[in-house]
DNA sequence: TATAAAAGGACAAAAATAGTCTTGAAGGTG
DNA sequence: CACCTTCAAGACTATTTTTGTCCTTTTATA
Protein backbone atom coordinates (compact mmCIF):
# COMPACT_ATOMS: atom_id res chain seq x y z
CA UNK A 1 0.00 0.00 0.00
CA UNK A 2 1.00 3.67 -0.25
CA UNK A 3 4.02 2.59 -2.45
CA UNK A 4 6.12 3.76 -5.50
CA UNK A 5 5.51 2.39 -9.15
CA UNK A 6 7.91 0.79 -11.00
CA UNK A 7 8.06 4.24 -12.91
CA UNK A 8 9.13 6.14 -9.73
CA UNK A 9 11.97 3.37 -8.87
CA UNK A 10 13.03 3.35 -12.34
CA UNK A 11 13.25 7.58 -12.49
CA UNK A 12 15.45 7.41 -9.19
CA UNK A 13 17.83 4.45 -10.12
CA UNK A 14 18.30 6.16 -13.81
CA UNK A 15 18.68 10.19 -12.31
CA UNK A 16 21.53 8.59 -10.12
CA UNK A 17 23.45 6.82 -12.71
CA UNK A 18 23.67 10.35 -14.34
CA UNK A 19 24.80 11.67 -10.53
CA UNK A 20 27.36 9.26 -11.09
CA UNK A 21 29.20 10.23 -14.10
CA UNK A 22 32.02 12.35 -14.09
CA UNK A 23 31.17 16.38 -14.59
CA UNK A 24 30.33 16.97 -18.15
CA UNK A 25 29.78 13.84 -19.35
CA UNK A 26 26.41 12.90 -21.45
CA UNK A 27 25.17 9.69 -21.30
CA UNK A 28 22.60 7.94 -23.92
CA UNK A 29 19.44 6.77 -22.81
CA UNK A 30 20.54 3.34 -24.62
CA UNK A 31 23.16 3.17 -21.75
CA UNK A 32 20.97 4.63 -18.73
CA UNK A 33 18.72 1.95 -19.44
CA UNK A 34 20.92 -0.51 -19.67
CA UNK A 35 22.89 0.23 -16.78
CA UNK A 36 20.24 0.75 -14.42
CA UNK A 37 18.56 -2.04 -15.89
CA UNK A 38 14.99 -0.89 -17.48
CA UNK A 39 13.26 -0.91 -20.15
CA UNK A 40 14.79 2.10 -22.52
CA UNK A 41 11.51 3.17 -24.56
CA UNK A 42 10.09 3.40 -20.87
CA UNK A 43 13.12 5.14 -19.63
CA UNK A 44 12.88 7.44 -22.38
CA UNK A 45 9.47 9.45 -21.54
CA UNK A 46 10.49 9.53 -17.94
CA UNK A 47 13.72 11.33 -19.00
CA UNK A 48 11.73 13.81 -20.98
CA UNK A 49 9.79 14.45 -17.71
CA UNK A 50 12.92 15.41 -16.51
CA UNK A 51 13.80 17.50 -18.99
CA UNK A 52 10.76 19.34 -19.27
CA UNK A 53 11.61 20.25 -15.81
CA UNK A 54 15.34 20.92 -15.77
CA UNK A 55 16.10 18.17 -13.75
CA UNK A 56 18.24 16.78 -16.99
CA UNK A 57 19.51 18.66 -19.72
CA UNK A 58 19.46 16.67 -22.87
CA UNK A 59 20.87 16.86 -26.65
CA UNK A 60 20.12 15.67 -29.87
CA UNK A 61 21.79 14.02 -32.86
CA UNK A 62 25.24 12.60 -32.61
CA UNK A 63 27.17 13.75 -29.36
CA UNK A 64 23.98 14.12 -27.86
CA UNK A 65 22.60 12.92 -24.63
CA UNK A 66 21.85 13.42 -21.06
CA UNK A 67 23.42 15.19 -18.34
CA UNK A 68 21.99 16.78 -14.83
CA UNK A 69 20.28 19.93 -15.38
CA UNK A 70 21.92 20.81 -12.21
CA UNK A 71 24.42 20.22 -9.41
CA UNK A 72 23.51 16.75 -7.74
CA UNK A 73 23.22 18.23 -4.43
CA UNK A 74 20.52 20.50 -5.54
CA UNK A 75 18.20 17.72 -6.46
CA UNK A 76 16.21 16.30 -3.99
CA UNK A 77 14.31 12.97 -4.17
CA UNK A 78 11.05 14.28 -3.48
CA UNK A 79 11.47 16.36 -7.03
CA UNK A 80 13.00 13.18 -8.60
CA UNK A 81 9.78 11.22 -7.12
CA UNK A 82 7.01 14.24 -7.94
CA UNK A 83 8.06 14.49 -11.15
CA UNK A 84 6.92 10.94 -12.15
CA UNK A 85 4.51 10.01 -9.83
CA UNK A 86 2.66 13.11 -8.67
CA UNK A 87 2.54 14.77 -5.74
CA UNK A 88 2.97 13.01 -2.30
CA UNK A 89 -0.88 12.32 -1.52
CA UNK A 90 -1.50 10.14 1.53
CA UNK A 91 -5.55 10.49 0.26
CA UNK A 92 -7.47 12.39 -2.02
CA UNK A 93 -9.23 14.81 0.34
CA UNK A 94 -5.30 16.95 0.45
CA UNK A 95 -5.80 17.42 -3.48
CA UNK A 96 -8.03 20.30 -3.94
CA UNK A 97 -10.88 22.19 -1.87
CA UNK A 98 -13.86 20.84 -2.55
CA UNK A 99 -12.46 17.04 -3.29
CA UNK A 100 -14.14 16.35 0.16
CA UNK A 101 -17.25 17.98 1.14
CA UNK A 102 -16.37 16.14 4.64
CA UNK A 103 -13.00 17.38 4.92
CA UNK A 104 -13.83 20.73 6.69
CA UNK A 105 -15.27 18.42 9.54
CA UNK A 106 -13.56 15.29 8.99
CA UNK A 107 -11.39 14.17 12.07
CA UNK A 108 -8.97 11.69 9.65
CA UNK A 109 -8.23 14.66 7.64
CA UNK A 110 -5.40 16.02 9.92
CA UNK A 111 -4.06 12.85 10.26
CA UNK A 112 -3.53 12.18 6.48
CA UNK A 113 -1.99 16.61 6.36
CA UNK A 114 0.74 14.94 9.19
CA UNK A 115 1.51 12.09 6.76
CA UNK A 116 1.65 14.04 4.00
CA UNK A 117 4.13 16.59 5.59
CA UNK A 118 6.08 13.92 6.97
CA UNK A 119 6.94 12.18 3.80
CA UNK A 120 7.55 15.45 1.73
CA UNK A 121 9.88 16.20 4.96
CA UNK A 122 11.82 13.15 4.64
CA UNK A 123 12.27 13.08 0.85
CA UNK A 124 13.30 16.81 0.58
CA UNK A 125 15.99 15.83 3.27
CA UNK A 126 17.83 13.85 0.65
CA UNK A 127 19.73 14.80 -2.18
CA UNK A 128 20.51 12.72 -5.21
CA UNK A 129 24.08 14.21 -4.56
CA UNK A 130 23.97 11.83 -1.16
CA UNK A 131 22.13 8.98 -2.97
CA UNK A 132 25.13 8.92 -5.78
CA UNK A 133 28.00 8.44 -3.12
CA UNK A 134 29.56 5.49 -2.87
CA UNK A 135 27.58 2.61 -1.38
CA UNK A 136 27.31 0.99 1.35
CA UNK B 1 0.77 8.81 -5.82
CA UNK B 2 1.17 7.01 -2.28
CA UNK B 3 -2.30 7.10 -1.86
CA UNK B 4 -4.93 5.40 0.54
CA UNK B 5 -7.50 3.62 -2.36
CA UNK B 6 -11.26 4.09 -1.98
CA UNK B 7 -11.55 0.62 -0.72
CA UNK B 8 -9.38 1.89 2.62
CA UNK B 9 -11.00 5.25 2.85
CA UNK B 10 -14.49 3.35 2.87
CA UNK B 11 -13.12 1.05 5.94
CA UNK B 12 -12.50 3.95 7.91
CA UNK B 13 -15.65 5.98 7.60
CA UNK B 14 -17.22 2.71 8.00
CA UNK B 15 -15.73 2.14 11.20
CA UNK B 16 -15.81 5.18 12.61
CA UNK B 17 -19.75 4.90 11.89
CA UNK B 18 -19.37 2.27 14.29
CA UNK B 19 -17.38 3.53 16.91
CA UNK B 20 -19.90 6.23 17.46
CA UNK B 21 -22.98 4.05 18.14
CA UNK B 22 -24.49 3.09 21.42
CA UNK B 23 -22.24 0.72 24.05
CA UNK B 24 -23.95 -2.67 22.24
CA UNK B 25 -25.69 -1.01 19.52
CA UNK B 26 -25.52 -3.34 16.21
CA UNK B 27 -26.09 -1.98 12.85
CA UNK B 28 -27.24 -3.82 9.65
CA UNK B 29 -24.46 -3.75 6.51
CA UNK B 30 -27.03 -1.78 5.01
CA UNK B 31 -27.64 0.93 7.28
CA UNK B 32 -24.30 1.68 7.84
CA UNK B 33 -23.40 1.77 3.31
CA UNK B 34 -26.13 4.08 3.56
CA UNK B 35 -25.10 6.44 6.26
CA UNK B 36 -21.42 6.50 5.08
CA UNK B 37 -22.34 6.57 1.42
CA UNK B 38 -20.29 3.48 -0.15
CA UNK B 39 -21.82 0.78 -2.29
CA UNK B 40 -23.38 -1.67 0.32
CA UNK B 41 -21.66 -4.86 -1.42
CA UNK B 42 -18.26 -3.21 -1.70
CA UNK B 43 -18.81 -2.49 2.14
CA UNK B 44 -19.89 -5.78 3.09
CA UNK B 45 -16.53 -7.08 1.98
CA UNK B 46 -14.78 -4.57 3.88
CA UNK B 47 -16.93 -5.79 6.74
CA UNK B 48 -15.84 -9.30 6.32
CA UNK B 49 -12.17 -8.59 6.29
CA UNK B 50 -12.75 -6.58 9.69
CA UNK B 51 -14.85 -9.52 10.97
CA UNK B 52 -12.01 -12.11 10.34
CA UNK B 53 -9.56 -10.24 12.07
CA UNK B 54 -11.71 -9.58 14.92
CA UNK B 55 -11.58 -5.72 14.37
CA UNK B 56 -15.92 -5.86 14.40
CA UNK B 57 -18.11 -8.80 15.80
CA UNK B 58 -20.62 -9.96 13.27
CA UNK B 59 -23.89 -11.82 14.11
CA UNK B 60 -26.34 -13.12 11.48
CA UNK B 61 -30.29 -13.40 11.09
CA UNK B 62 -32.78 -10.99 12.53
CA UNK B 63 -31.47 -8.80 14.97
CA UNK B 64 -28.00 -9.60 13.58
CA UNK B 65 -25.35 -7.47 12.11
CA UNK B 66 -21.90 -5.77 13.42
CA UNK B 67 -20.44 -3.76 16.32
CA UNK B 68 -16.98 -3.53 17.35
CA UNK B 69 -14.95 -6.26 18.36
CA UNK B 70 -13.51 -4.03 20.86
CA UNK B 71 -13.59 -0.72 22.49
CA UNK B 72 -12.43 1.76 19.42
CA UNK B 73 -10.04 2.99 21.74
CA UNK B 74 -7.85 -0.03 21.28
CA UNK B 75 -8.39 -0.30 17.61
CA UNK B 76 -5.60 1.74 15.60
CA UNK B 77 -5.93 3.63 12.08
CA UNK B 78 -2.90 1.99 10.82
CA UNK B 79 -4.64 -1.40 11.75
CA UNK B 80 -7.85 -0.69 9.90
CA UNK B 81 -6.14 0.98 6.91
CA UNK B 82 -3.64 -2.21 7.32
CA UNK B 83 -6.41 -4.67 7.20
CA UNK B 84 -8.05 -3.50 3.76
CA UNK B 85 -4.62 -2.01 2.18
CA UNK B 86 -2.13 -4.28 3.37
CA UNK B 87 1.40 -3.37 4.96
CA UNK B 88 2.43 0.10 4.67
CA UNK B 89 5.02 -0.28 2.23
CA UNK B 90 6.62 2.54 0.21
CA UNK B 91 8.86 0.64 -1.80
CA UNK B 92 8.62 -3.32 -2.60
CA UNK B 93 12.12 -3.35 -1.72
CA UNK B 94 10.71 -3.21 2.04
CA UNK B 95 8.86 -6.59 1.59
CA UNK B 96 11.21 -9.07 1.70
CA UNK B 97 14.84 -10.16 1.61
CA UNK B 98 15.58 -11.02 -1.74
CA UNK B 99 12.71 -8.65 -3.51
CA UNK B 100 15.75 -6.40 -4.64
CA UNK B 101 19.06 -7.84 -4.86
CA UNK B 102 20.62 -3.89 -4.52
CA UNK B 103 18.71 -3.92 -1.19
CA UNK B 104 22.12 -4.63 0.83
CA UNK B 105 24.12 -1.90 -1.04
CA UNK B 106 21.17 0.43 -2.12
CA UNK B 107 21.54 4.35 -0.43
CA UNK B 108 18.08 4.91 -1.32
CA UNK B 109 16.93 1.98 0.78
CA UNK B 110 17.06 3.53 4.23
CA UNK B 111 15.02 6.35 3.35
CA UNK B 112 12.24 4.12 2.21
CA UNK B 113 12.43 2.19 5.38
CA UNK B 114 12.07 5.91 7.75
CA UNK B 115 9.36 6.63 5.36
CA UNK B 116 7.91 3.76 6.48
CA UNK B 117 8.63 3.52 9.88
CA UNK B 118 7.34 7.42 10.04
CA UNK B 119 3.73 6.86 8.49
CA UNK B 120 3.13 3.81 10.54
CA UNK B 121 4.42 5.87 13.59
CA UNK B 122 1.58 8.44 12.91
CA UNK B 123 -1.47 6.03 12.03
CA UNK B 124 -1.09 3.69 14.47
CA UNK B 125 -0.70 6.87 17.75
CA UNK B 126 -4.52 7.30 16.33
CA UNK B 127 -7.20 5.39 17.86
CA UNK B 128 -11.03 5.19 16.04
CA UNK B 129 -12.32 6.36 19.43
CA UNK B 130 -10.30 9.80 18.43
CA UNK B 131 -11.38 10.33 15.34
CA UNK B 132 -14.87 8.92 16.53
CA UNK B 133 -15.45 11.82 18.98
CA UNK B 134 -17.16 14.78 18.05
CA UNK B 135 -16.81 16.64 14.53
CA UNK B 136 -14.46 19.64 14.50
C1' DT C 1 22.96 14.80 -47.38
C1' DA C 2 23.20 11.04 -44.29
C1' DT C 3 23.37 9.82 -39.55
C1' DA C 4 22.53 10.15 -34.71
C1' DA C 5 19.90 11.06 -31.01
C1' DA C 6 15.95 12.75 -28.20
C1' DA C 7 10.72 14.27 -28.49
C1' DG C 8 6.15 13.18 -29.02
C1' DG C 9 2.11 10.62 -29.80
C1' DA C 10 -0.59 6.57 -30.60
C1' DC C 11 -1.25 2.20 -29.28
C1' DA C 12 -1.51 -2.32 -26.43
C1' DA C 13 -0.98 -5.68 -22.75
C1' DA C 14 -1.25 -6.57 -18.00
C1' DA C 15 -2.45 -5.60 -13.41
C1' DA C 16 -4.97 -3.35 -9.87
C1' DT C 17 -9.13 -1.24 -8.43
C1' DA C 18 -13.92 -0.94 -7.83
C1' DG C 19 -17.43 -2.80 -8.00
C1' DT C 20 -21.84 -6.58 -8.85
C1' DC C 21 -24.33 -10.91 -8.40
C1' DT C 22 -25.57 -15.36 -6.92
C1' DT C 23 -25.59 -18.84 -3.77
C1' DG C 24 -24.91 -20.67 0.83
C1' DA C 25 -24.88 -20.73 5.89
C1' DA C 26 -26.40 -19.26 10.40
C1' DG C 27 -29.67 -17.46 13.36
C1' DG C 28 -34.28 -15.95 14.87
C1' DT C 29 -39.75 -16.30 14.81
C1' DG C 30 -44.24 -17.94 14.57
C1' DC D 1 -40.81 -27.10 11.04
C1' DA D 2 -41.12 -23.41 7.50
C1' DC D 3 -39.93 -18.94 6.72
C1' DC D 4 -37.60 -14.79 7.05
C1' DT D 5 -33.48 -12.08 8.08
C1' DT D 6 -28.78 -11.15 7.91
C1' DC D 7 -23.88 -12.02 7.05
C1' DA D 8 -20.24 -15.18 4.36
C1' DA D 9 -18.10 -16.59 0.37
C1' DG D 10 -16.94 -16.94 -4.25
C1' DA D 11 -17.44 -15.98 -9.10
C1' DC D 12 -17.83 -12.64 -12.20
C1' DT D 13 -17.41 -7.94 -14.60
C1' DA D 14 -16.20 -3.15 -15.64
C1' DT D 15 -13.06 0.57 -15.24
C1' DT D 16 -8.76 2.64 -14.41
C1' DT D 17 -3.89 2.62 -13.80
C1' DT D 18 0.38 0.81 -14.71
C1' DT D 19 3.75 -0.73 -17.74
C1' DG D 20 5.16 -0.92 -21.44
C1' DT D 21 5.89 -0.78 -27.25
C1' DC D 22 6.22 1.36 -31.78
C1' DC D 23 6.37 4.82 -35.16
C1' DT D 24 7.01 9.39 -36.82
C1' DT D 25 9.04 13.94 -36.17
C1' DT D 26 12.36 17.19 -34.77
C1' DT D 27 16.97 18.77 -33.86
C1' DA D 28 21.76 18.49 -34.22
C1' DT D 29 26.26 16.85 -36.08
C1' DA D 30 29.52 15.27 -39.52
S1 LIG E 1 -10.34 11.57 5.36
FE1 LIG E 1 -12.14 12.83 5.83
S2 LIG E 1 -11.83 14.51 4.43
FE2 LIG E 1 -10.40 13.00 3.71
S3 LIG E 1 -11.57 11.89 2.20
FE3 LIG E 1 -11.94 10.73 4.06
S4 LIG E 1 -13.77 11.74 4.83
FE4 LIG E 1 -13.09 13.11 3.25
S1 LIG F 1 15.35 1.58 -3.41
FE1 LIG F 1 17.22 0.46 -3.68
S2 LIG F 1 16.74 -1.44 -2.69
FE2 LIG F 1 14.77 -0.46 -2.88
S3 LIG F 1 14.05 -1.19 -4.84
FE3 LIG F 1 15.11 0.66 -5.40
S4 LIG F 1 17.16 -0.14 -5.81
FE4 LIG F 1 16.17 -1.82 -4.80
Amino acid sequence: MMGLTRKGEYAIRGIIYLARLPQGKVALISEIAAAVDVPQAFLAKIFQNFAKLGLVSSARGTGGGFMLGRPAAKITLREVVEVVEGPIMPNRCLLGVGSCDRAAHCNVHPVWQKVQSQVVAILDNVTIEELAREER
